[in-house]
RNA sequence: GGGCGGAUAGCUCAGUUGGGAGAGCGCAGCCCUUACAAGGCUGAGGUCACAGGUUCGAUCCCUGUUCCGCCUACCA
């Protein structure tokens, strides 16, 4: 326990410097193999190593933290673990950059060059986004930090590639991928991401070899006409049928093409005849194929036109196009140019179009693996959180095709499969071979491509965990629990998890899957560089806190829904963060000869009673929100308590016991439930604000060294009729400071009060609490009665609990301060609101089928509603009555 | 084209078995009350997008419409 006062304003700099360090030293965030404990497991998602900490990853990782700290003050054997993706594409971009810097490139560096320059570089920068996440306080198990290109997470991915190609589930062929003329590698389809732009729709005639006639064509890629291998129409369309099987000559090439027919055709769309370029076209791919018609690439590693390309080689693919347009129109065969919008897919990492190519490629054959992975989830034996993500992932897993996994770059996985000079025979082998298994021959080679990155995250959840070997940690933590993710990575990572994690564990990865949200800035735009409106949680900490950071983002995160993000929001719980920090002050001013250990329900004054019912509803209220994933609803819960319901009401109504001036046992035993609370309330808040509760728990009288290792709380016990009695007091309070208020009497002026009240529980409370109101009321004298002569030239109010606790008569003689315009004014507003309630309740209690078919609970309750709100009603006519009768 | 989500106070959003509309921020007025002005007290503000339907009763359930997002897709 740290012995110093405490600072007017809490400073968050220091205080997270130096917990994070001791958490760590003390291997708090550790994970024991050898535990009796049952376990809870998550793998991070891992941030790629060219990343810097970003709100998404703050969020990500606070949600995670939130659950990993929380279970673990719940008793279990935590582990998270942390780790670094290899991010190919990226990552050999951001050293390429550097090269050319330089002035070289990576091919001038040669393959074993550039691969160890990119390992120098991980060393050098890789680890700022580990640093970052420390600094959020992620409590993940930083001893096991793993990296998707470690030794062993690259055996792991080895032995799946070599017993999926066995099994013939990862294959080779010539296939149309989509390419990136710029990274000059093939991308997988979610690479690809699609745009609208404004263009044409080029209409271009062929004419028939024997000069018969004629057919036009519509495209949007003139410059593929060179590749074009037939022209198609639909077989029921009319107006080509009898065309179908003649020859037409492909201008500018000369090559004579066949015109078929297929019905993929939409006969309503442009001329309802389409050129075939199955070389750099999807859908014409699979109409050559099913015509068995032979591609013809027109196009070069760089998207420039090729050999087959004759006239117009070397050209890059967009300067083709204006030539090829400006060469048909010279010979008459252009026929139209109409606006067109299309949608063109660009490269996810560089922007740049993507041209469809034949190329040969690797994939993984992936409507076996859909199957069960579909199943697991159908089966519930993995739960998506929310819920209808489910729909989202069946839609895509249903309708999957292959994946292309080789990459043409260097960073990443080498493909594990060795091509034989001599008899062409593949040899794929998890160990590097000496020679050919099929001639047996020494002259192989290694295949050069690499393995997709995703395809080392696929196997993340067991890979990190020892995969292929025989480990502990599988048997303790896989599956893991839950994990934690975004919904625009469900297809990239959490399917392909699924697939993999069934496929070689023989058990899914992991049981829950909480998708969170998006976040976006104050207009709901996607945060990115190029809008500018980037808000660096870097800065955010270093302006107002981790702990604030990660509060705001809590609060925020409702289920299924994006977070928009203005700073003001950070600003607002940074305030949050303060006002605990003076609670605790306060109370730290207070405890000296403070009852040490807990004070029991013995010790509890009514008003203690009523906090501890407010603590204990709390206390069940963060448990559950969090055990169902609802974290904006737990922190909305513990804000709510800790502010309005701890700071506001009870801490006031105590303060004079802690002066001492209900004796020295009573000071004792308040400063000891004080204590208690705040204690609790630490607890229940250190999942979300780790650092500030650590700090202020050091200062407090404690059993535990670390708040992070002490039990969640338990619910103290509720006790109903105390809690009862205080919230009477506080409603009386509330209605003669509202009545100072409107009236325009200055706050201090003390005036009389008289309540009336027929219940005498709640008669019992007023004068029991008569210092309360004396205190936060700022009354004088206080008469309580049944009833009787309503007090002449009075303010009045009725007071009654929201819960629909016993009416109070309020009266506040004003004499000498007698306003009775504002305060007809002011009961005639009160009037009209109850006339309001009147006849909502009247309505439905003259309804005979109301009366009939709802249920009596609800029947009953609106009578007595109905009671009440008349009781009101005359009570406030009657003090406009009497206000009037003063007037006169 | 298919799918998903949203429309509630000036702004951002809660509202989970259909039964008297809530919070935060902002705004207005008052208050330096020795934990906190990064604070306290009080208050104003809503035909719950629109039209139907189910029901005694709908912000909530169903249908349709409008607007706004997002995901997905081989109409060239």
């Amino acid at each position: 326990m740290k012995k110093k006062t405490l600072a007017k304003v809490y400073e968050p700099a220091e205080v997270e410097k130096e917990w994070l360090e001791r958490w760590i030293r003390d291997g708090l965030f550790t994970a024991e193999t050898d535990s009796q404990r049952p376990a809870f497991s998550m793998v991070i998602p891992p941030p790629n190593i060219t990343g810097s900490l970003h709100l998404g990853h703050a969020l990500n990782n606070t949600l995670q933290d939130i659950m990993a700290r929380y279970k673990r003050m719940r008793g279990y054997n935590v582990l998270w673990v942390p780790g670094v993706d290899h991010a190919g594409i990226a990552t050999q971009n951001v050293v390429e950059r550097q090269l050319k810097e330089e002035g070289t490139t990576r091919q001038e560096l040669g393959r074993e060059r550039f691969i160890e320059r990119v390992w120098r570089w991980k060393e050098e920068s890789g680890g700022t986004i580990v640093n970052q996440l420390k600094r959020l306080g992620a409590s993940c198990d930083w001893t096991r930090l793993r990296f998707t290109m470690d030794e062993g997470l690259s055996r792991a991915v080895k032995e799946v590639f070599v017993r999926l190609y066995k099994e013939g589930l990862i294959y080779r062929a010539d296939y149309i991928i989509n390419w990136c003329p710029r990274c000059r590698t093939a991308l997988s389809d979610l690479e690809v991401e699609h745009e609208h732009r404004d263009s044409f729709l080029w209409y271009m005639e062929y004419h028939l070899a024997d000069s018969s006639g004629s057919v036009t064509v519509a495209t949007t890629r003139p410059e593929t006409m060179l590749g074009d291998v037939a022209v198609a129409v639909n077989p029921e369309d009319k107006r080509y049928r009898h065309l179908v099987g003649k020859t037409l000559t492909l201008p500018l090439a000369g090559r004579e093409i066949p015109v078929i027919a297929d019905p993929s055709v939409d006969k309503e769309f442009g001329t309802g005849a389409v050129k075939i370029t199955p070389a750099h076209d999807f859908n014409d791919f699979e109409v050559a194929r099913r015509h068995g018609l032979e591609p013809l690439r027109v196009m070069d590693a760089e998207a420039r036109m090729n050999e087959n390309a004759r006239g117009f080689e070397g050209l890059p693919r967009f300067e083709a196009r204006e030539k090829v347009v400006e060469e048909l129109k010279k010979e008459g065969l252009l026929k139209k140019e109409e606006r067109y919008s299309v949608l063109i897919g660009v490269c996810y990492r560089c922007r740049t179009v993507v041209e469809p190519t034949l190329s040969k490629q690797w994939f993984v054959k992936v409507g076996p693996l859909a199957g069960p992975a579909i199943e697991a989830v159908e089966a519930g034996r993995i739960r998506f959180i929310p819920k209808n993500w489910e729909r989202t992932y069946f839609e895509w897993m249903r309708n999957i095709r292959d994946w292309c996994i080789s990459r043409q770059i260097w960073w990443g996985h080498r493909i594990p499969a060795w091509h034989c000079t001599g008899c062409g025979h593949i040899t794929v082998s998890a160990t590097d071979p000496e020679r050919c298994e099929g001639c047996g021959r020494s002259g192989i080679s290694q295949d050069p491509d690499v393995l997709d990155t995703w395809f080392s995250s696929a196997l993340w959840p067991f890979s990190t965990l020892g995969w292929p070997d025989r480990t502990v940690e599988q048997e303790l933590f896989y599956p893991t629990s839950a994990l934690f993710t975004s919904f625009d990575i469900i297809f990239f990572w959490v399917a392909r998890m699924i697939m993999m994690g069934l496929k070689f564990k023989g058990d899914v990865p992991f049981a829950d899957v909480y998708i969170h949200a998006l976040i976006r800035d104050a207009e709901g735009q996607k945060m990115s560089k190029s809008r500018g409106n980037v808000i660096d949680p870097l800065v955010m900490i270093e302006k107002y806190g981790t702990d604030a950071l990660r509060f705001t983002l809590t609060a925020l995160a409702a289920q299924g829904r994006d977070i928009k993000l203005a700073e003001e929001r950070i600003e607002g719980y940074r305030n949050f963060a303060n006002k605990l920090w003076n609670l605790a002050r306060f109370t730290l001013m207070n405890t000296e000869g403070a009852r040490t250990g807990d004070v029991g329900p013995r010790d509890y004054t009514t008003v203690d009673k009523w906090i501890i019912t407010r603590l204990s509803r709390c206390t069940k209220e963060v448990s559950g929100a969090i055990e169902n994933y609802q974290f904006d609803v737990a922190a909305k819960a513990v804000y709510t308590f800790l502010w309005h319901e701890l700071c506001d009401w009870y801490v006031e109504l105590i303060k004079p016991d802690l002066r001492g001036e209900k004796g020295e046992d009573r000071k004792r035993a308040a400063s000891g439930v004080l204590v208690t609370v705040l204690k609790d309330t630490l607890k229940l808040l250190h999942p979300f604000m780790p650092f500030i509760t650590e700090e202020i728990y050091s200062y407090l009288p404690s059993t535990d060294t670390y708040i992070m290792r002490s039990s969640f709380p338990e619910p103290r016990g509720e006790y109903p009729a105390e809690a009862q009695k205080t919230e009477s007091v506080m409603d009386v309070i509330r209605a003669v400071r509202n009545i100072k208020t409107e009236m325009n009497i200055p706050p201090g002026t003390e005036l009389d009060c008289v309540c009336f009240t027929r219940d005498a529980s709640a008669a019992e409370a007023l004068k029991e609490g008569r210092d309360h109101l004396k205190n936060l009321a700022r009354i004088g004298a206080l008469t309580v009665t049944e009833g009787g002569e309503r007090p002449a030239q009075a303010a009045f109010a009725v007071a009654r609990g929201k819960d629909g606790g016993p009416a109070i008569e309020v009266f506040v003689p004003l004499k000498g301060h007698v306003d009775i315009d504002s305060e007809i004014k002011r009961l005639t507003k009160e009037l009209e609101k109850t006339g309001r309630d009147l006849s909502s309740v009247e309505k439905k209690l003259s309804n005979d089928r109301f009366l009939e078919r709802a249920p009596r609970d609800v029947v009953e309750k609106e009578r007595q509603k109905l009671n009440a709100i008349l009781d009101k009603k005359a009570k406030i006519e009657a003090s406009i009555k009497r206000i009037r009768g003063i007037g006169e």
